[in-house]
DNA sequence: TCGTTCTGAGTTTTT
DNA sequence: CTCAGAACGA
């Protein structure tokens, strides 16, 4: 092996080649992250640490399958694979079913998704009687999660005043018991949710010293991924296996911190020499990615931003092409716009539909760029959706191995308990849960005994539960003895499910049977590798830890050659594409109109912006309509504040500027004073406890003073009319809508600038339309 | 227990 | 608008 450090620019060297302290790479976009990860910890191999004392924290298996892979490349096989090296959840769910006694669980513990999850919170809200209106599942769902993030367990959370007020304001009072039931249920199904895999780790080293001392000691040098996107949860254990030694090295971006909805802490980076006063600080600060121009633009966009590590990102690359910044009428020419331009490109540049990559903001916004590429045979991709695990005819199978490998699973059991249809409905269903809840035992234990638990149901009813129990067991009984793949062969085959799928011939329900099929292919792949690298662990069992944390995310996104991306932001992090449409830069959309009234989360949609542009290697365009449909009406849209936050030496702004269009009530209104609404989600732990923001200093975006770049001679023009009306209707005039016929104006409403008409339609009923926007003619 | 109509809500989502 | 879930009727 020659020099492994040869292959590395100075500031990767340096941080590879620190190895006797705590360090913090800020890694920034395209800069080589990936690589210094994987050789340093070649690089550790090399300086006599054993591969098994190696732990490796990623987000995604993807993440983690490819860095081992890559080195693999460089040191070999042998080594490679004693590497600890997953996600956070896999890694964890391995410690925690080797202690899954001291813990209370079963080390055949099942997993919950967050489908899992929501329905079950749904169960308890529907048993509270409560108004599901007022307790929304998901909004409940992400108060637990943030919860357990925090490392509040339901006892904490019951005392914690802070809390309660909160919920006593938001008016949820009894969400503490929501959330003590759904974890007792968790509990009592021998089930873990994403976060208690997170939680749970922490309970186990919390309460049980030696074990912690025995996982400080195997564990001699910590690398995590991501950082910037780890909660506190995951800190908390980091920090808690590196305190013997400070052997630990972390890898992130703050400017690519975008998942603090999911709990992420962005503290945990910036706060990264508190913690660890003596540790070193590495920067990567050459963009090998992108242009010269890209990579400046998004500095100019970044440094808007409060918080965040001084960096300086360069490129030596190209100069390259402006940034251009395009506006449409509507978001259906934004459409057009884009594929337009994709269709020049790959002519004069003979590229790959592969090369190009739509990213929006939310996922709705896909389908009108859907249709603009189909209107010009330009094939595409769309990622987001469904993943392959969250299809229903997969959960439906997935819950059966659940039930075999772990038959307490209470939402593996209401999911097959009548599927395929065997007569057991939910008048049944219920009177288990009932008693259930009684006894305080799983469903399960119920029909196992439903004369010693009183279960009051009718002979057939009894009948069709025990058969039901007999199948089950007689799939338990095999489960030693059978591999993954012939047990689960067994269950579609015995339980109905293959015969069911068979009988529907519609082109979803063929799909669907192609799903099943994959499925099981995808079983028998696993058991034949495994047995081939000698690894064992076949089971159901073994397949089951394994696939309950798989996502999407894992499933390589470049695949798919010849044809355009089309994702969220969120989805493309980490990818990288030759030419990248920004699009829906507006207000309310991007940023999200969710986010605008916090200071963090305006912050996080302008690193959001930051990640979308330096997603780009030689060309970006920006777009944003200035109307667009939604939720079933036309609305008038403004362009993004962010668009201002870009230096305009680094833009080509076609056919005008943004920086007059309807701005000053939009603008003002967002000055307010943040600190009254720190925050909408979860206070944080105190650890993590945020300083409020003194008002004073939160001219993170500034007001309206438009760089005069943008005051050119186009915006002086009036609005052009491409089938736009000129806005003067009166009250009683009849007009004629292009798609809802003739009606006439009952009301004309609102300022000057927005001018909206109530009209009463003969055949769509009542509508209001935007006078700017709206195309219709009146006849009389 | 099933299809149907109706109503209402509507970011992002690494595990 | 579009989808999911509830409500309703058979």
């Amino acid at each position: 092996m020659d020099n492994l450090l040869d292959h590395l620019n100075e500031q990767q060297r340096e941080a590879v080649e620190y190895i006797n302290g705590p360090s913090l790479i800020i890694a920034g976009a395209g800069s080589g992250k990936t690589r210094v990860l994987t050789y340093k910890i070649a690089y550790l191999l090399q300086q006599g640490y054993m591969p098994h004392s190696i732990l490796a924290l990623t987000f995604t298996n993807k993440a983690a399958r490819e860095m081992k892979e890559r080195i693999a490349e460089i040191i070999g096989w042998k080594y490679a694979r004693y590497l600890w090296m997953g996600t956070f959840h896999s890694v964890f769910s391995r410690i925690l079913r080797t202690e899954a006694g001291k813990i209370g669980f079963n080390s055949s513990f099942t997993i919950f998704d967050s489908a899992d999850s929501r329905n079950m919170i749904k169960t308890i809200i529907k048993q509270y009687q409560l108004d599901d209106k007022i307790y929304k599942p998901a909004r409940v769902q992400a108060m637990i999660s943030n919860a357990k993030n925090a490392l509040i367990s339901p006892q904490m959370y019951a005392q914690n005043k802070e809390l309660l007020e909160y919920d006593q304001r938001s008016k949820m009072p009894v969400l503490k018991d929501i959330y003590r039931d759904y974890n007792n249920r968790l509990k009592a199904s021998n089930t873990m949710d994403f976060d208690d895999l997170l939680f749970y780790t922490n309970v186990l080293f919390r309460d049980h010293p030696d074990v912690l001392k025995s996982y400080q000691e195997r564990y001699q040098f910590i690398l995590v991924d991501e950082y910037q996107d780890t909660n506190f949860a995951q800190y908390l254990v980091v920090k808690q296996l590196a305190d013997a030694h400070h052997r630990v090295c972390v890898v992130g971006d703050d400017a690519q911190s975008i998942y603090s909805f999911r709990g992420a802490n962005i503290d945990n980076i910036l706060k990264f020499k508190e913690v660890y006063p003596e540790s070193k600080l590495f920067k990567l600060e050459q963009n090998y990615r992108s242009t010269q121009n890209i990579v400046n633009a998004a500095n100019s966009l970044i440094q808007q931003n409060r918080e965040q590590i001084k960096k300086t990102i360069y490129s030596k690359n190209d100069e390259g092409e402006r940034i251009e910044v395009e506006s449409a009428y509507s978001d259906i020419l934004e459409g057009e716009i884009v594929s337009n331009k994709i269709w020049d490109i790959r002519r004069e540049k003979k590229a790959s539909y592969s090369d190009f990559v739509i990213l929006y903001r939310t996922n709705a916004q896909s389908r009108i760029f859907e249709e603009a590429l189909r209107k010009k045979n330009i094939p595409y991709r769309i990622y987001g959706g469904l993943s392959f695990y969250q299809r229903k005819e997969i959960k439906d199978v997935i819950a059966y191995f659940r039930m075999v490998v772990n038959p307490y699973d209470e939402e593996a059991f209401r999911r097959i308990i009548n599927f395929p249809t065997r007569g057991i409905g939910d008048t049944t269903l219920n009177k288990i849960a009932a008693a259930a809840r009684a006894h305080n035992v799983s469903l399960w234990e119920i029909i196992g005994d439903s004369l010693g638990y009183n279960l009051n149901v009718n002979a057939g009813t009894a009948k069709k539960l025990s058969a039901f129990r007999e199948l089950i067991e007689s799939f338990i009984a095999r489960l030693q003895e059978l591999s993954a793949y012939d047990l689960a062969s067994r269950i579609v085959k015995q339980s109905g499910i293959a015969t069911e799928a068979y009988q529907d011939q519609t082109p979803e329900g063929m799909s669907r049977q192609e799903n099943l099929q994959e499925l099981l292919g995808g079983i028998h792949e696993f058991c034949e590798s495994r047995r081939e690298e000698g690894l064992g662990g076949i089971g159901l069992m073994d397949f089951l830890s394994e696939v309950s944390l798989l996502s999407d995310q894992d499933t390589d996104k470049e695949a798919d050659k010849e044809k355009v991306t089309m994702m969220t932001v969120h989805a493309s992090k980490g990818l990288e594409f030759k030419n990248v449409f920004v699009v829906g830069l507006e207000e309310d959309l991007f940023p999200s109109s969710m986010a605008k009234n916090e200071f963090r989360g305006l912050e996080e949609e302008r690193r959001l912006f930051y990640v979308a542009i330096t997603r780009a290697k030689e060309y970006c365009m920006i777009t944003y309509a200035k109307s667009r449909f939604r939720n079933g009406q036309i609305n008038a849209s403004n362009p993004s504040r962010f668009l201002r936050d870009i230096d305009t030496c680094y833009l080509n702004v076609i056919g005008g500027g943004f920086g007059v269009l309807n701005r000053p009530e939009t603008y003002t209104n967002d000055l307010h004073d943040y600190t009254n609404t720190l925050r909408t989600s979860y206070p944080e732990s105190p650890v993590t406890q945020r300083q409020p923001i003194a008002p004073h200093q939160e001219a993170g975006f500034p007001p309206a003073s438009p760089r005069s770049n943008f005051v050119n001679a186009r915006n002086a023009t009036p609005r052009a009319s491409a089938g736009v009306n000129s806005g003067e209707v009166q009250v009683g005039a009849v007009i004629k809508h292009e798609r809802f016929g003739v009606g006439k104006v009952t009301a004309v409403t609102g300022d000057p600038d927005s001018r909206k008409a109530t009209v009463e339609f003969e055949n769509s009923g009542v509508k209001q339309l935007l006078l700017k926007f709206a195309r219709f003619e009146v006849v009389g």
